[in-house]
DNA sequence: CATCCTGTAGTGGAATTCACTACAGCAAAA
DNA sequence: TTTTGCTGTAGTGAATTCCACTACAGGATG
C-alpha cells in the first residue's frame, strides 16, 4: 500500500450510503489538516473490514444504511473489541436512537440535520476520546439513567432493537416475509417480533400496527408538528 | 471566476434542510459552467418566497422538510401559477412519494441515495422542460395512467362515492369486516371495493392500500387544521 | 339497444395473523 | 450463586383475511 509516510493526521473512515453527503463529508474531513479519509463504505460489511484493517483513528457511521442497521456494525465492532471510537449519524433527531447508539458502543450521535461545522466538531471530539451528545439527546438520557424506573419509560422506548427496526420496516411497507428476508430470520421470528411489538404498543391486531408504524415513520422523518 | 459573458447562467434554488447536503449540491451546481445557485432555503416558506422572487429557473426541492412536507411547497407554487420546474429530492425510494410528487406538480423525482451525477443529470433535465423519473417508479405510475390514457380524473377522484368511504374507513384502522358490518354489507362486498380501489389507485396489495389511506387520512385531516 | 359504471355478493385457494409454546444466552436481582 | 426476566430466535395449528374471478341488476351514456 503506497500512502505518504508523512502523516500525522488522524484517519477517519466514513460510512455512509448517500453519494452527496459522503462526498461533502470525505471533502470537510480532508480539508482541515489534522484529518483525512482513509476510506469509506456505504454497507456494513465493508465498514467493518476497513475500519478493522486500515488503522482507523475515528469512524462516523450512519444508521440507517440501505442494507443494514448502522447499530448492528457497532455491535459488531464491540464485539470484535474494536477500540475505534465512534460517531453516529443520523436523520432521526429522536434520542431514541441516540442511547441505543451509545448502549451499542458509540461515543456520539448527531443528527444529519446539524450544520458541517458542528459535525465535525463531533467527529473530532469523539476522536479525542470524548462523547459527543446534543442537549436534547443528552438530558433525556441523562433523565433515563437517573430515574431508571422502567414503567416511566412510554411506548417506543421499549422496543428492543430488533423490535425497532421490525416496525421502522412495517411502517416502510414491507410484509412479514419480505422483513424476514431482509434481515435473514424465519418468518416465525418476525413474527413474534410483531406480537411483541403489539403488546409493548398496546395495540390489538395487525392493522392498529400498520397504522402506527406508517404514521411513526411518516411523523418522525418529517413534521416537528406546526409553529402554531 | 472566468464567467463568459455570452452565456447565462440557468438560476437553481435549493430548498433542502440537510446544511451538509445542500452544501454539495450547491457546489455541484456552481461547478459547471450552465447553472449557478440563486438562492438555498431549508423551510418552505422562505422556499417559496424566493423561487417566486428571484427569476429561478428551476428548482431542487426536498420532500421532507422540517416543519412540513415539500409537497406542500409544490402545490402552493402551483396554485401561485408558478411555471418553476421543480425536481424533487426524497431519502424515500417509494414510489408513492414519487407519484405524489408529480401529481402535485413535480416535474422530476430522484432519491437521495442516486449517485450526484445523476442527481445533477435530472436537474439539467427537468431544467430543459423533461419529466426526470427512476425507471422504477416510472413504470409503475406509466402503467397507472396508461390504461385510462389522457382525460382521466386522477387518483382519489376516481373513486366512487361508496369506495371513498370504506377507503376512509380502512384509513381510519377498521377491518374489513368492521367496515362490512358498519355500512350494513356483506363482507364480500367490501372485499370487492378494496379490489376496486387498489385498482383505481394503482396499489399493489392490501398492506399499501392500509398505508395510502392512513396516509390520505392523515394529510387531509392536516390541511383541514390548516385552514382553520 | 349495447356498453360501461356502480353497488352488491359469492367462491375457493393462497397467504397472513394470532395465540401459544420453546429454548438459549445474558444481565440483573436476590 | 442461583433465580428470574428479557431478548433473539423459531415452530405449530387454527382462525382470518386476501385475492382473483365471477355474477347480476339498475342507471347512465353513447
Amino acid at each position: 500500500m503506497s500512502k505518504p509516510p508523512n502523516s500525522k493526521k488522524a484517519k477517519v473512515m466514513i460510512v455512509e450510503d448517500h453519494p452527496m453527503f459522503r462526498e461533502r463529508l470525505a471533502h470537510l474531513i480532508n480539508q482541515g489538516d489534522d484529518l483525512e479519509v482513509c476510506g469509506e463504505a456505504d454497507n456494513i460489511r465493508d465498514g467493518f473490514d476497513m475500519i478493522l484493517n486500515r488503522q482507523t483513528d475515528v469512524a462516523i457511521v450512519d444508521l440507517t444504511l440501505k442494507g443494514s442497521n448502522g447499530l448492528e456494525l457497532i455491535k459488531n465492532l464491540a464485539a470484535a473489541g474494536s477500540a475505534v471510537p465512534v460517531l453516529v449519524l443520523s436523520m432521526h433527531d429522536e434520542s431514541l436512537y441516540a442511547e441505543r447508539a451509545l448502549r451499542a458502543g458509540a461515543k456520539g450521535y448527531i443528527s444529519k440535520h446539524e450544520a458541517s461545522a458542528q459535525i465535525m466538531t463531533a467527529l473530532r471530539h469523539v476522536l479525542k476520546g470524548g462523547i459527543f451528545l446534543a442537549p436534547a439527546a443528552a438530558t433525556k438520557i441523562l433523565g433515563n439513567l437517573a430515574g431508571k424506573s422502567a414503567n416511566t419509560k412510554n411506548g417506543m422506548d421499549r422496543l428492543t432493537d430488533r423490535e425497532l427496526e421490525v416496525f421502522d420496516l412495517i411502517g416502510r411497507g414491507r410484509s412479514t416475509r419480505e422483513i424476514s428476508i431482509k434481515l435473514t430470520l424465519g418468518s416465525a421470528t418476525v413474527e413474534t417480533y410483531r406480537a411483541r411489538i403489539k403488546e409493548k404498543l398496546g395495540l390489538q391486531n395487525a392493522i392498529q400496527l400498520q397504522q402506527e408504524a406508517t404514521r411513526w415513520l411518516h411523523d418522525t422523518s418529517k413534521a416537528v408538528a406546526a409553529l402554531s
